[in-house]
DNA sequence: CTGAAAGCGCTTACAG
DNA sequence: CTGAAAGCGCTTACAG
């Protein structure tokens, strides 16, 4: 194939010379500037990417981990993103963490990332003690997108999942809902992120605030999906004395607890009344009550605060100032899931 | 960081046998393997990507090319294809192509794809007859998953669109139906896959095989998605005399159709029958009666197809030889969404 | 605004 | 089985 040498003989130019006009630096004549780019074109001239990064220290890529593509929160997300960075000129590396121990040892291992990416974005992935450690004398730069995931120093993007799962269950009480359940993610799974955690904390802090005492036997925990949330509500049917409603950690939750309902005999919303969180593409097909996120836009929001600083010049590399995190609002939304609760 | 001499000096060999040794070559005695592992973990040494790449002429990467990562198929195809690579020690280079003119443009242009990949997956992306040329030219490794997205010399892994297609239209008409409806993809979106084409074809071969002639009123076409599907299905029962059944290109045609239907006042599966194909994840909570092809399997097949060439020697590199496309199964799977007509 | 030259950190014939 | 040395194809001070 053509290399820049190439390029530079039929411009008349050095490689030098080349490679800064191809690159748009400003210390080019215009009339030099349209040599070369008509020489890279006659010759369909192409840099090479090792080359390139080798010589110039940069990767141009973005490692963004997931820990599944096919959930449709991170599916949004990931979407964002790539195209967020590819309208930069910045490459995805995905990682699809797939609740694989093994995956996640490989990838996040700080000696992984060194020298393959310029970035990092963690998506709801949070780290041990250790891999902050490691990561940190890597002094790369990243952005996490959903709580429980902070990395000193990095951006944070997310929603109030306490005030998300506040809401969600004070739309049951307001209804006239006493035995309101809640079915979240599984604490046991190291892999899982905490966002469930807080919901869990919004969820016990509207039932305090409203009176009631969290039931032990009304929180079941299972796995954070459409699978987990049936198995969940399996369960607390089982319990026997089902709750009129029911809160699901996410949506896809709260649509394997639709399943389980249904297979049950029991009607929503007339028997038991249910809601979400994420506005799903397809919680308004099932007609599903939810809080809605807004995920693309916090996958577009991350992928900006992690590549702006890369641009510009960084005034304090290494200096772990505090960063904020970015909270995003969010919005109840009443479908068909959810009713008043009948009168005994 | 540590760089490959570091590792040398500490372990008393030169680059050369470090770089062999941990690269797991045979020509490497036990000994000296043994002692450049321990300096390369002592030093917390890993291999510079970029400087490897360019000396070793190989990216380590495969660039996966995907219409939308959140339809459902591209997702669970996307995280079988990041397993499988990984597992094999690549990179996995995500494209989305969001339905952008532009993406499409600057990605599949193969400058943009040499010595950037050492290979390329294209799901469901047709390529043009131009890009095709150039692709060619480019000698790369490829494979493709979906039907109408074939590339000479590369493997194609797919199920059969048309005999899928039959199937399900079959189904309706076995259950009595006679008015049956079909809502696809648009053809004048270019950026669409082909698969709609075929999954028609089968439509209509079912109905002529049942003595029926294809009604273009009952055929309508409209985004391979969610909303797509609702859109084309209020678009059908705009045009008055509705269909008894109603055959969609992809389950998330048919979930569209779904929340079109409720709105509209008409009950599945007592008004209205409806079916899909894929067998996407919420299937079964919606009841919807289906076409399940095996995505995952699809992924990780190709992925394979992908890989196993590269690893081995290359008999007959560019020689173009023709391959047959890998067909794999689908399966009827009846659920509450398809009833017998009733009877008139 | 432009060029000569060093250097980025590996891998790979080649020789032994 | 191991090493010396060339070379992969760029970018970047440095000098002018």
């Amino acid at each position: 194939m053509t290399r820049i040498d190439d390029v530079a003989r039929l411009a008349g130019v050095s490689t030098a010379t080349v490679s800064r006009a191809l690159r748009g630096l400003p210390t080019v004549s215009a009339a030099t500037r349209h040599r070369v780019l008509a020489a890279a074109e006659q010759l369909q001239y192409a840099v090479s990417p090792s080359a390139s990064r080798l010589a110039g220290g940069r990767t141009g890529t973005v490692a963004v981990v997931v820990p599944r593509i096919t959930r449709w929160f991170f599916g949004v997300v990931v979407e964002a993103v790539e195209d967020f960075l590819h309208q930069a000129g910045y490459d995805l590396l995905l990682h699809n963490l797939g609740g694989r121990e093994q995956n996640r040892q490989r990838l996040l291992h700080p000696v992984n990332l060194h020298n393959r990416v310029d970035a990092v974005m963690l998506v709801a992935t949070p780290l041990r003690a250790p891999e902050l450690t490691a990561l940190a004398a890597l002094d790369l730069p990243g952005v996490t997108v959903s709580s429980g995931t902070d990395v000193p120093g990095w951006p944070c993007v997310r929603i109030d999942d306490v005030a998300a799962a506040r809401t969600a269950t004070r739309h049951l009480l307001d209804l006239g809902h006493r035995r309101v359940a809640h079915i979240s993610g599984d604490p046991d799974d190291e892999l899982a992120f905490t966002a469930h955690l807080d919901r869990r904390r919004g969820y016990q802090d509207a039932l305090r605030a409203a009176g009631l005492r969290p039931d032990p036997s009304l929180d079941v925990e299972s796995g954070f999906d459409i699978a987990g949330g049936t198995r969940a509500t399996e369960e607390l049917l089982r319990r026997g004395d089902p709750p009129t409603a029911i809160f699901a950690a996410c949506d896809e939750m709260a649509m394997g607890a639709l399943t389980a309902l249904r297979d049950a005999g029991l009607r929503v919303p007339q028997d038991v009344s249910v809601i979400g969180i994420d506005d799903h593409a397809l919680a308004d097909v099932l007609g599903l009550s939810t809080i809605a996120q807004p995920a693309a836009e916090q996958g577009r929001l991350a992928a900006k605060l992690l590549l702006d600083p890369l641009a510009g010049p960084s005034p304090q590399t290494g200096a772990h100032q505090a960063v904020s995190p970015v909270i995003l609002d969010t919005r109840l939304v009443v479908r068909e899931s959810t009713a008043p609760a009948r009168a005994n």
